[in-house]
DNA sequence: CACGTCCATGTAGCTAGTCTAAATAATTCA
DNA sequence: TGAATTATTTAGACTAGCTACATGGACGTG
């Protein structure tokens, strides 16, 4: 009962060919290949089965990853415990965010990292990418979900929030409702609305405003870009779901924030990765710099 | 990070010395020593240190051994899943136990377990042995303790209640208590005991009686084995403590047992294993056995 | 429908890691 | 001091697992 094989296994429950489990562990195919083929035959009954040119797992398969995942987490913890035993949260962390995020948490925490941290970022777009599967890829993924709903439960997935941020109303300078100190569903009723980005749970936001307010609600335009979003806002063209922390409101000459009353109107920005890298020292080490970095976020906020 | 490497180091952490640990698992001393050191190389801090001729670990050594039964425990639990996938309960499973516990639990067990597992049993002197490090070499060992004091715990191992057996008053045919429902402390003063064995917790309870009866006893002999007692007490040379379901009151001609009112008189039986060997599948069924088979001859006794 | 592509697998040979065997060093016990 | 016990070192053998290459289905496309 060899764990590399069964490491082996779960890479395939999640990249799901035996291409691309090779590519991903410097392997060739065929080396993956035997592998997996003498842990069928230690199991004594079929694990992977043929789909057109491709393979799935068999049920057992399935169960058999699953467990293997347990393993891979107490291995990690063991590493994890020695590493603290010797003061030693170095290493490589790779991290994936959506643009908004990234751009609010990133700076502070790699300035905030020791030396022999390195964190690798990227970004994906959020409408593009199915989020749970770039933990194959990436240690760390940084995904949203509306408030409360867990989107990315029940994968095995380990899940750590790290924020709430709230979407505000953006308005141009100027703009009738700009002196409140909050609006409400009801007062948003005739106003054009610049979209954003599937990403951000605007759709579902915009429905409540309309079931509260009690009318339909006219959206212009769609953009994913923030920036561009906000020129639109401030032209006067519409007005806009914006994130609190991410927009450039309050800035001079931009755009004024409103928070929204009477409906729930935030996200949830959360932490996404295979339950054994989460044991890693060096990515607690990183997710924690995460979490510090949100709550200076929402407290530079919240005094201003 | 290997496994196999971190299993030697648990192995070394159980069992004191690299020669014992070679033993144990069919390899030459020096293999093991060369492993340990590459693993101790990648730790990047000394795991053992010298002690004598033989060796100790470190405290980083000790918390490492630790961690790797979690893995252990981890890659048994897979092990012990796809076994219950195949309906697969077989193999080997080691045991020793004391003799009253195997005399009154292992021939029942035995003829309940299917085709295919093979219990092999051996027994120790409880007064000589030293439980814990016995469940080095025996996937189960049945313990005993005294009734709530759970003298095992604390040493990482995994301890299944099986059953508890009180401790009676075994008298001669014809004593003056025998034909009492039940006897008390006070009712026992003046009496000659005969001692058993250290492995019972006789002396506690000997104690006790002393204590609460306000008077001192005398002990005339102290013998480990049960047969040997009871043909002292039915020579009328003296009474004694007997587990009641193992001795052989009750039968015509034997010595009668009483109930100890007034102080707790009883022993537990338990099962003592490695956390990682508790999970396999055919250690989970034998346990299940026994636990029933506990159940029985309590029931058994209950009943008449 | 034949061709190129993609994917898994089989075969042969090489390499690296892990074992044994025997020698060495260090310590304890008699 | 000498015998016994224990860990370690070294050298050499063996073997598990890898790569390279070839094979054989399955899919899509001109």
């Amino acid at each position: 009962m060899d764990v590399q094989r069964l490491e082996l296994l779960r890479e395939l429950a999640d990249r799901g060919s035996i291409t691309a489990v090779a590519l991903a562990t410097h392997r060739t195919p065929s080396a993956v290949s035997q592998q997996l083929k003498v842990l069928e035959r230690e199991a004594g009954l079929p694990l992977t089965q043929r789909h057109g040119r491709g393979l799935v797992l068999t049920d057992a398969g399935r169960a058999l990853a699953r467990s293997a995942t347990d393993v891979a987490v107490s291995l990690a913890k063991a590493t994890a415990l020695w590493d603290e035993f010797r003061n030693n949260a170095t290493g490589e962390v790779s991290l994936v965010t959506f643009p908004t995020a990234g751009q609010m948490l990133l700076p502070g925490v790699i300035k905030n990292l020791g030396p022999g941290l390195v964190l690798n970022c990227a970004d994906e777009d959020p409408e593009l990418s199915d989020f749970p599967a770039l933990t194959a890829e990436y240690d760390i993924v940084l995904a949203h979900s509306m408030s409360g709903q867990l989107s990315w439960a029940g994968r095995g997935l380990t899940v750590v929030p790290l924020m709430t941020e709230p979407l505000d109303v953006g308005l141009p300078v100027g703009h009738p409702l700009a002196d409140r100190a909050w609006v409400r569903p009801s007062d948003l009723i005739g106003e054009t609305w610049i979209g954003v980005s599937d990403g951000y749970p605007f759709e579902r936001i915009l429905h409540a405003i309309e079931q509260e307010a009690g009318a339909h609600l006219s959206m212009a335009q769609r953009f994913a870009d923030l920036a561009l979003i906000e020129s639109f806002v401030i032209a006067g063209l519409g007005i806009a779901l914006v994130p609190r922390y991410t927009s450039s409101g309050g800035q001079p000459g931009r755009l004024v924030l409103k928070p929204l009353r009477g409906i729930e109107s935030q996200r949830q920005i959360v932490a996404l990765m295979r339950p054994d890298r989460a044991e890693r020292l060096a990515v607690r080490t990183v997710l924690d710099a995460l979490r510090a970095q949100a709550l200076q976020v929402q407290h530079s906020h919240t005094v201003k």
